[in-house]
DNA sequence: AATGTATTGTTATAATATAACAATAATTGA
DNA sequence: TCAATTATTGTTATATTATAACAATACATT
């Protein structure tokens, strides 16, 4: 299996992605002692509004149509609390955030993210772990977390293009 | 091989990654007609003058001692062509630029980046080709561009930490 | 209820990056 | 050669992303 959501399939049950990351965000916080209070929920249903990853100034409108402070200390805080919980993930190359398909395993950051549509879909890298773990042993490497991008064209988009 | 340069080994010769990557840069822009302007060179040789990843406006204050004008467009203008040819590649998660080993073949920008120390150690992605390509296959993905980090400590941090 | 801790509100500012247009330098073709 | 074209650099302004610092409020514990 290499993928673990279906972002790239348009027919996909997008209510049923929303929900069930709620809900794993519930049991997570549960676990941990933590609170998923008002701000970090809305913020983690906003960031899984799509697939497509979101900046933190996109999130700031949709806080303050809920009645709560817009700052941007706000959707920072709630994006980082969600990021340590391993909610969600941040794509470096575009500075946004986007939804993690699956908190229960800690497990890299790891997409494919189509240029055209911006859609990222998680990949599933548990193939890749003992290459990067022999490449970090041959060099003493501790490693402690991976960001892995694939950057390209989803099918959707390579049909539609010119 | 795993690896492609030396960046954690601290006896290295440094000045010859730097003399070597102005080999290079001169070559590939002779082939492709590009020129190496003095502003791009010195901004190339900036970029090596170290294996820590460099952010733009790090560069700044040099570009500006050797009496070119020191706004952040001219850097970047330069960062950008560089980084087109292969020259240079950008860490993401760091908004900060590094040399490329290897730009004679084309390649994904793929490190190890130590925490502590910040050095950047480019690796060998050969091996881990042929995973990206199936994960991108099943799914009718073009692979354009990858960005791989890992991140964690190099082995000397590892010895030094508390 | 009193205290300490976590969260949120608020203001200001830092850090990163680009837009837009003017000036200059290099290249090309007559 | 020299005008015309193109590429590069200079310059000013501003957009975008992110954090510092402190005040106010809410929550949790005793």
């Amino acid at each position: 299996m290499l993928e673990i959501n279906d972002a790239f399939n348009s027919d996909h049950n997008h209510d049923h992605c929303v929900s069930g990351a709620l809900d794993n965000a519930k049991a997570i916080c549960q676990e941990s002692g933590q609170r998923l209070t008002p701000i970090r929920e809305l913020v983690l249903r906003l960031v899984w509004s799509s697939h497509k990853p979101l900046g933190a100034y996109e999130l700031l409108p949709a806080l303050a149509d809920a009645g709560f402070n817009s700052a941007p200390p706000t959707v920072y805080r709630a994006l980082d609390f969600l990021h340590q919980l391993g909610l969600i993930h941040k794509i470096g190359s575009l500075n946004a955030f986007v939804g993690c398909s699956n908190p229960e395993h800690p497990h890299p950051s790891a997409f494919m993210i189509c240029r055209e549509c911006k859609t990222a879909a998680e990949i599933e890298t548990s193939e890749l772990q003992n290459s990067f773990n022999r490449v970090a042993n041959t060099h003493g490497f501790q490693l402690e977390e991976e960001n892995i991008e694939l950057l390209g064209l989803c099918s959707d988009c390579r049909g539609s293009e010119s």
